[in-house]
DNA sequence: GTATTATATTCCTATAACAGAATATGTCAA
DNA sequence: TTGACATATTCTGTTATAGGAATATAATAC
């Protein structure tokens, strides 16, 4: 099998930048048509549309027939799911619970792998 | 050009289920060997190696050789973009201010389309 | 009618995903 | 050393992407 559809779910539709842009563009609560958004990101207008088309299908935007145009609405409610994921991970960036998560973890066998190496925290390892 | 690496970004490294499951394993507090995973997901030993590569790639999780075992380990700081860009659309759910947002968005023209189809909120058109 | 504007779709190509199976690497124990 | 265990990597096949260019569809204006 390959890679999940982008239009399988919200998350996959989220990972694609310029659909974020677009969902940025339209949370400010205006109707905004295609060329709007094409101004805006300065790229051309089938890849806006084609972007469009894949929001449209996760339920993340509505369309508004206004003559020629389409007038684009978001649909927050749909990147809901992606909130309530990550909300769970809210308290783990405080100082205070990373703390008692720390203590909690700490063995022996950490705290001697730990004084072998440097004890600052070293993210981003990158393989 | 393809679809983004997965390992590109948080965005698109958390867009695969199984990822954001592994996540939400380590998200616990504890460390947790490879086997351990394996035994809560269900799949594969080789399947979870790979997940936790993309993982490793984009920092959101760091590993501690422990003889033999890797003690994986959740890095959440590396979620917060994902936070903070959802955390701009939180108001947009609550009916208040989804009020407002109608209400200045409102124009004569809407009004008219909006009479002819009907008036109630019509989500997830999906194309 | 024709021309123009707005938007969507199609075709093409290069890239990379994920799953599965097999295999490789690394560590411990006897 | 040999073997058992833990984890990672490689290979193959299928699928879907995103970009670019061209074209199609639809509505408006003249």
């Amino acid at each position: 099998m390959a890679r999940a559809a982008t239009t399988s779910d919200v998350f996959n539709a989220i990972a694609e930048p310029r659909r974020r842009e677009i969902v940025d563009l339209l949370a400010l609560g205006y109707r905004r048509d295609v060329t709007e958004l094409v101004r805006k990101l300065k790229i051309p207008q089938p890849a806006v549309s084609k972007h469009l088309r894949v929001l449209r299908k996760v339920g993340l935007v509505t369309v508004h027939k206004a003559g020629q145009r389409r007038l684009y609405e978001l649909n927050a409610e749909e990147l809901k799911p992606v909130h309530d994921w990550i909300q769970h991970f809210e308290q783990l960036w405080t100082d205070h619970l990373a703390g008692i998560k720390e203590a909690a973890e700490t063995t022996a066998q950490d705290l001697a792998a730990r004084n072998r190496s440097a004890p600052g925290h070293q993210r981003h390892s990158k393989e």
